[in-house]
DNA sequence: TTGTGTTATATCCCAAAAGATATAACGCAA
DNA sequence: TTGCGTTATATCTTTTGGGATATAACACAA
């Protein structure tokens, strides 16, 4: 018996989509690094999509996620409010659960 | 507080996909047509994806779940095994205890 | 004033995914 | 023997998503 369960959530708001993995994980590479261009790259992601992603997640969340500054020493950066650090461990705790969740409810395909 | 959770589940034999949503509402309209060609287009999609999804489906199966016939009265058609229409009500099972856990674990977006 | 490293955005190009089309094999019925 | 409606494939075309590239705006430091 060595079928696996795996599963993908996402958060969404009025069918714009708010949280899924790539973008936590994303809004955790900018906190560490303080840039969404480090980030991306920490990511090996392209710029381009890092952007929309975080566009995409402040143009669906209801208060601001993220502080952008363009210029000035280190010639600007990205930065996370701490609302957007409550999303980051809401949407990682309900993640883990659900997998927890998931491997147990997989004995249903124990005897299959 | 309008967010909303969504999720994909799927089940997976050493990293070849066996069951998702796609894969089984087509058992679905399969075991109500009788034929993969009346099934895909009842669901609008191409008789050749529908067909690679269902190769898939029974590579990657430990038992055969469908039972496919060429030729003969009517042409020929495809039904489900024992073992398939078990694998439908396992995984929709599973699904809609998913849903609802993760409808009570969206309570820990109600603040933010 | 110039250089620097960001954010922000548009445009072009390619590759991968999906769709459309064509064709063979098959077995029953007429 | 012919026609029919399937399953089973291959091939060609179209569409779409993502990557690469280019450029502007910005604000501080030297």
């Amino acid at each position: 018996m060595d079928y696996k369960i795996k599963s993908r959530i996402w958060i969404e708001n009025k069918d714009n989509v708010l949280l899924g993995e790539g973008r936590v994980t994303l809004l955790k590479a900018i906190e560490e690094t303080g840039s969404l261009s480090k980030a991306a790259k920490s990511l090996n992601l392209s710029y381009k999509k890092a952007w929309h992603l975080m566009d995409s997640v402040n143009k669906s969340a209801k208060k601001p996620v993220t502080i952008n500054s363009i210029g000035g020493k280190g010639g600007g950066g990205t930065t996370l409010t701490d609302y957007g650090k409550s999303l980051i461990t809401a949407f990682d705790t309900i993640n883990k659960n659900c997998w927890e969740f998931l491997d147990h409810q997989l004995k249903q395909f124990k005897d299959l």
